[in-house]
Parts: structure tokens; C-alpha cells; sequence
DNA sequence: CAGCCGACTGTTTTT
DNA sequence: CAGTCGGCTG
């Protein structure tokens, strides 16, 4: 598209923001105001007008879904070059830099990542040695709150030193140090740590990453913390540079404070950033005015905000439809019967149709509902795919099989199913791979081979029953490997003739009740299943290729990629729907406890909660449903439950209340479509 | 010492 | 209700 017609497309104030160059610009406005057009819009004038490389231009936000947004919206502007600049998260990028310098700070550069599990079992891994009693949460949250408050490196080791828990603090960081791994925090400290450097190789790598910055901007400023705007502040330290910089951001949709993100970040903003412009922008582009009208009326209730105009021009459109369910079932048939008197009308499709709630759990009953009807849908976030434990077993088996010296994950497998390689050899091996400086897959190898074998030392340590157990295991995996060069097959044929050869559904029959066991087989299944359908663009013909299924997968794990967007209804938490918009919103769960969570304990924290609202309101274009039940299950007991202050906020004149009666018993219909389902899985 | 059983306990939100 | 932990048994 060309540039003129582009900013046409742009109000005053915007266009102010997009063409603004030499000094910083900071951009505070509600929501849908246009503050990612801005950002999207003036990557593309940089580009082209200021004629900046587009490699160097850097623009970030906090989470995964708003990055992505950002990505693909320059992506539909700048078809070629958008791909060359760098729009993602802080922590993304982060890892980014660090892949590369990470050796200055004593890391290999393919240091890896724990996640929240990962940090809990160290702990608890300290916590025994140590032989203390103290819960893991509160330490990692410690830990969590230390590393992303601090302004220097001596602040933060003097902190660690006066914590009481300093001593399994301490064991914490040398425990991930010297197995070469960052929590999610240490990405951003360690950039932190390298940009403020003192060390003569540091100052060099920073000075690089600095020169490959010509432009910095943040999307979704209110939710970054303090460490990441310390990053922010660094990476712009060049003289070239320091004024290139956009920030867009919206006080009243601040809703990360949990883990430090202030909008004390704005006051530093104008503080640290001399000659910074600020711009204010009014007109609301997304919703109708009755979700306007609405959203405001709710938000108003806060005392601790800055007082902003919002007006739209979209029509007025319907008023805002309130359902009180008897339970969580009916509120999902309630949210299905909607979705189906919606659907196609004036062309909405699946996607342009979300789910909201507060907890991640409140996706379940309208998950199950959803399977039951088949209906496309896609749940985001939450108790990740890739962390299930059975679909975590066969990524292991794959990775295994591309790459055996993959220890993290042959080790994972060596003994699922039970095969008889139990901790005891299991050490032993360990032992023997540590002590001769030889790979596991190795020491198979050399056990799997009589001639060898007799001669190793190897024949001293492992017994004749050790040895054909570890020898099975180690021919299973030579067997595919071979079958997956002679390339006669597709991988997903031989891959799910491994897990069948190796018996894994009965393991997991064996190890779980018949509940657990079904629900188990349906996410293997359909990990399998997406294996089968997995082709890259590069592919030749329908031929697989194995290296790239095992990439694609890591990034997934990794969370550094997202599954392709298809036409389907879309569940996630409203934090996670941060900087989207759909045409259809429903909020579900709005009950008291909920949202408000019952966690909350002050006035702030209520703030937050009526933002967290504001956003999930301000989400919708033109329909916007809330609903919540009158009775839930907790703990196995049913408790009653009431509808949330924030609905009584919502100005009468724009709702409606749905009073229809809805008929939660299962069908002779819905029988017949499981049916259909199964006899469809058959086939 | 692995595996099973029963008692106990506890629901924010993301990277 | 579901997931975790600790103690008991084979
Ligand atoms: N000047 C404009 N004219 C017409 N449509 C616009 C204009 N600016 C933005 N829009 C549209 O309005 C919608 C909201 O814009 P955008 O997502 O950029 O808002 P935002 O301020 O980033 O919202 P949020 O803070 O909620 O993430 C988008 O669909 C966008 O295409």
C-alpha cells in the first residue's frame, strides 16, 4: 500500500505520532483508539519515508497474543520487509541477544529455559538438601519480585544477601548457573546484566546491540516493569539513537501489577526522556457505542487513573445481553445456543467470536461442551498442550529419535513404558557416561555390541539382564531411525508405528483411572494427528521432513511460536486478550470472586480488577454478552454464586437481560452426535 | 525401594 | 473434585 493513502488513514493525532521523528514520543489513550495503528503505521513510515533499515527497527510488548497481533499487522502492511523486523516480546528478544552473548556472562549460548515447573522442582530439589520446610511458591515468588525491582547489579546481590531466605536463594541461582538454564526472569536480568556491564568484552556486545537499534517501540507500555523499562532505557543509549523512540500505552488497561508493572513507568517515561512528546488520542474505532458507552460508565468507578475523553462515531448497535445460568453447563449451552444464531450473520465467522474469563479453569465447561458438539474452537493459553505429560513423553520419543544424543530427552523415555532400566541402572549409566566422557546413546551403542562390549570396561559394570534391557532400547531406536532415512514411509507413519510397537496407550491405561485414561488417549491423538498433517511450504511432494517436524515442535514448547490461526471460537483470559479485538465478546463467569477475585484484599487491587473488566468490555466491536451463574462447584460442594459489582456499574439503558430457559439435559441429539464422532474416529 | 492407597488441601492473572 | 504428599506394603 502506499505511504500517503496510509496516513490518510489515520486521524490528526495520530498522524502527529506516526510523523513525529527526532524526539520521544510517548502515546497515552483508552482502548481502540487506534495506539497499534500507530505503532504498525509508523514502522512503515520510518521504512519508507525516514528510510530506516527495517532490520533496526525493534518493537516490543509483554505478551505472547500481543506480539504476535503486532507481527502480523506489519506483516499485512510491509509484505516483504516486515518480516525482517524484529516485533515480539521482551522476553523473546532478550533470548534472542542472549543466544549470541550469553558467554560473557559465564552461560553457554544454548542455555535453556525452565519454566514455572521446572524452577518449583529445583527448589524442592534445595529444599531437601538443605532440609528445610518452606513453600516453594513463596521463594520463586521472592525471587521473582527481587530480580525484576532492581536498578543495578550490587542492588540486587545486597538483596539476595539480607533476604531471609537468602541461603536457598543463593543455591537457587548457582543450581541454574551451572546447569546452564534461565527462569523466565534471568532473560531479561542477564540483558540487564550485559547492557550494564562494567566488563571491557560486555561494553562491546552492548555497544553492538545498541548500533542495531535505530527505532524502539513498546506496545502496551502499562504492562512493562520496571526491569524492562531499565532495558528500555539502556538499549537507547546511543547518541544516535535516543530519541528514537514510540511508546504507546493506556493507563486504565494496566493490569500486570502482579508482576510489577506499574504506571510509575509513565511518570519515569516523561522524567527520563527529555523533550518527550506526549499525545493523547480520543476517538474509539473498535466498539459500538453502546459497549462504549458502557466500558466508560464502568472504568469511571476507578479513583486512581488519569480522566480521558472516549467518544466513537460507530453506531449505537445492540445493548449488552446479561445471562444468569443455574450452573456452568448451562451457561455454556446459553454461549453455544448464542454462537449458532450468530454465526454468518452479516459474514461472522468462528474467529471473530470470543470466549473471556478471569481463571483459566472457567474454560472447561464450555471446552467440554464444545467437544461434545463439535465445535471448532481453540483453547489459548492455560495448562499448556505441550506440557501434558503424555504429549510430553512422545515429543520426547520423537526428539530422540532425530537426535539421540538429545539426553534431556532420551532419559525421559528410557524407561516409559517400564522396560526395566529402573533408577539404579539408570545411575549407573549416568555414571558411566560422566565418567568416560562418552554420550548415553553411546554407551547403548557399545553395550548393544557383543565384540564391544567384551572388550569395553563397560562389561565390569552391567549384567547380562541390564545389558538385554538396555539393548532392546537402544535396537528399538536404531530400527526407526533407519526406517526414517530409508525415507519410504512419511515420519508420522513410522513414528505412530513406534508408539504403537512400544505398547505406550497401555502404559497409560495401566497408569490412570478409565476418566483420566480417555482424555489422555483424545490429546495424543491429537498430537498425532497433527504430526499426520504436518507439511512445510518447502516440502517436496507429500515427503515429511523429520528435522523440521522436531523444529517446529521445540518452538512450540518453547512458546515461541503459535499454532497456525484457524477459523475456530476463541477461549482465553482476558489478560491474554490484551490488544485483540473480535466482534463477538462474551464474558463469562462474571460473578463475584471471580472478578473481583476473591483474593483481592484493597482498593488497588480492586482498581485492578475493574480494568481487567474494562479490557475484557472493551475487546468487543459490536456484540458483547456477560454472564455468570447462580451456583457453582467448589471443592466438590456446590456453593451459590452472585453476579459482579461491574455488572451493576453497566448503565441500565444499555443492557438487556436474556431470560430464556435453557434445557441442560443431554439429547437424544447430542447421544447421536457422539456417536458420530466415534464412528468418525473409527474410519 | 517402587507402587499404591488414603488423607489432606486448595483455585488469579504471564513470561 | 483433582492433584499432592506421606506412609504403608509387597
Ligand atoms: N484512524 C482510524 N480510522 C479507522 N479505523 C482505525 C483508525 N485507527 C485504528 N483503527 C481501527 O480501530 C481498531 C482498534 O485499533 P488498535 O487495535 O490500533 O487500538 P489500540 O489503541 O491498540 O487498542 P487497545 O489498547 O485496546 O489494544 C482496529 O481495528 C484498527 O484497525
Amino acid at each position: 500500500m502506499n505511504l500517503d493513502s496510509l496516513i490518510n488513514k489515520l486521524n490528526d493525532k495520530q498522524k502527529e505520532a506516526v510523523i513525529s521523528f527526532g524526539f520521544p514520543i510517548l502515546v497515552l489513550a483508552p482502548a481502540g483508539s487506534g495506539k497499534t495503528r500507530v505503532i504498525t503505521f509508523k514502522i512503515m513510515y520510518l521504512i519508507e519515508k525516514i528510510g530506516l533499515n527495517p532490520s533496526k527497527i525493534v518493537s516490543l510488548t509483554f505478551t505472547n497474543k500481543a506480539a504476535n497481533e503486532m507481527k502480523s499487522r506489519i506483516i499485512d502492511l510491509l509484505p516483504t520487509k516486515g518480516k525482517s523486523i524484529v516485533a515480539s516480546t521482551f522476553h523473546s528478544y532478550s533470548v534472542r541477544l542472549l543466544r549470541k552473548y550469553s558467554g560473557l556472562l559465564g552461560y553457554k549460548e544454548n542455555f535453556s529455559i525452565y519454566d514455572f515447573d521446572d524452577s518449583i522442582s529445583v527448589i524442592n530439589r534445595i529444599k531437601r538438601e538443605l532440609k528445610l520446610d518452606i513453600d516453594a511458591n513463596i521463594i520463586l515468588y521472592t525471587i521473582a519480585s527481587m530480580k525484576n525491582s532492581i536498578n543495578s547489579f550490587e542492588e540486587y546481590r545486597s538483596l539476595i544477601e539480607e533476604n531471609e531466605f537468602s541461603k536457598i536463594i543463593k543455591q537457587y541461582i548457582e543450581y541454574l548457573k551451572s546447569h546452564n538454564a534461565m527462569d523466565f526472569d534471568d532473560l531479561l536480568l542477564n540483558l540487564f546484566f550485559l547492557l550494564t556491564s562494567k566488563d571491557k568484552n560486555c561494553i562491546e556486545a552492548s555497544q553492538k546491540i545498541r548500533d542495531s537499534i535505530s527505532y524502539l517501540l513498546v506496545d502496551e507500555y502499562q504492562d512493562t516493569n520496571k526491569l524492562q523499562y531499565m532495558i528500555v532505557k539502556e538499549l537507547l543509549k546511543n547518541n544516535s539513537n535516543h530519541n528514537n523512540v514510540t511508546i504507546v500505552g493506556d493507563d486504565d488497561q494496566g493490569i500486570y501489577s502482579f508482576r510489577g508493572s506499574t504506571i510509575e513507568n509513565i511518570l519515569r517515561f516523561e522524567n527520563d526522556f527529555a523533550g518527550c512528546k506526549v499525545i493523547c488520542l480520543e476517538n474509539n474505532y473498535r466498539s459500538s457505542q453502546a459497549i462504549l458507552h458502557a466500558a466508560k460508565n464502568v472504568i469511571k468507578n476507578n479513583q486512581n487513573r488519569k480522566i480521558k475523553e472516549m467518544k466513537t462515531d460507530n453506531p449505537y448497535k445492540s445493548k449488552i445481553t446479561i445471562f444468569e445460568a443455574n450452573s456452568p453447563q448451562e451457561e455454556a449451552l446459553f454461549v453455544y445456543e448464542k454462537i449458532y444464531q450468530l454465526l454468518y450473520k452479516d459474514g461472522i465467522r468462528y474467529k471473530d467470536i470470543a470466549i473471556l474469563y478471569r481463571n483459566n479453569h472457567l474454560a472447561r465447561s464450555f471446552e467440554e461442551l464444545f467437544i461434545l458438539k463439535n465445535l471448532k474452537h481453540k483453547v489459548w493459553g492455560g495448562y499448556n498442550f505441550y506440557a501434558r505429560e503424555e504429549v510430553r513423553d512422545v515429543s520426547a520419543y520423537l526428539f530422540s529419535l532425530l537426535n539421540p544424543y538429545d539426553e534431556v530427552s532420551l532419559l525421559r523415555i528410557i524407561n516409559i513404558p517400564k522396560r526395566g532400566i529402573g533408577t539404579k541402572l539408570l545411575e549407573k549409566l549416568i555414571s558411566q557416561s560422566k565418567q568416560n566422557g562418552i554420550h548415553i546413546f553411546d554407551i547403548l551403542k557399545i553395550i548393544s555390541n557383543d565384540d564391544e562390549f567384551k572388550e569395553s570396561m563397560l562389561i565390569n559394570f552391567f549384567n547380562e539382564n541390564e545389558r538385554e534391557s538396555l539393548k532392546a532400547f537402544y535396537e528399538l531406536l536404531v530400527r526407526y531411525r533407519q526406517q526414517i532415512f530409508q525415507k519410504e514411509k512419511n515420519f508420522s507413519v513410522i513414528f505412530n508405528e513406534m508408539i504403537e510397537e512400544i505398547g505406550y496407550k497401555d502404559y497409560l491405561k495401566l497408569h490412570n483411572d478409565e476418566k483420566t485414561y480417555d482424555s489422555k488417549i483424545g490429546y495424543l491423538e491429537s498430537f498425532l494427528s497433527s504430526l499426520y498433517n504436518y507439511k512445510d511450504e518447502d516440502d517436496e511432494y507429500d515427503y515429511q521432513n523429520p528435522y523440521k517436524i522436531g523444529e517446529r515442535l521445540r518452538l512450540l514448547m518453547n512458546n515461541d511460536i503459535e499454532e497456525k490461526e484457524e477459523d475456530c471460537v476463541n477461549l482465553m483470559t482476558i489478560h491474554s486478550a490484551k490488544g485483540l479485538e473480535f466482534r463477538v465478546v462474551f464474558i463469562v463467569g462474571a460473578e463475584k470472586g471471580i472478578i473481583p477475585s476473591s483474593k483481592i484484599v484493597d482498593r488497588k487491587e480492586l482498581e485492578e480488577e475493574r480494568r481487567l473488566f474494562y479490557v475484557a468490555m472493551t475487546r468487543a466491536k459490536e456484540f458483547l454478552f456477560i454472564t455468570y451463574c447462580n451456583e457453582r462447584s467448589k471443592f466438590g460442594k456446590k456453593f451459590p454464586s452472585y453476579p459482579s459489582e461491574f455488572i451493576e456499574e453497566i448503565p441500565e439503558q444499555d443492557l438487556v437481560y436474556d431470560t430464556k430457559k435453557i434445557d441442560a439435559t443431554v439429547t437424544a441429539n447430542d447421544i447421536a452426535s457422539i456417536k458420530n464422532l466415534l464412528i468418525n474416529k473409527m474410519k
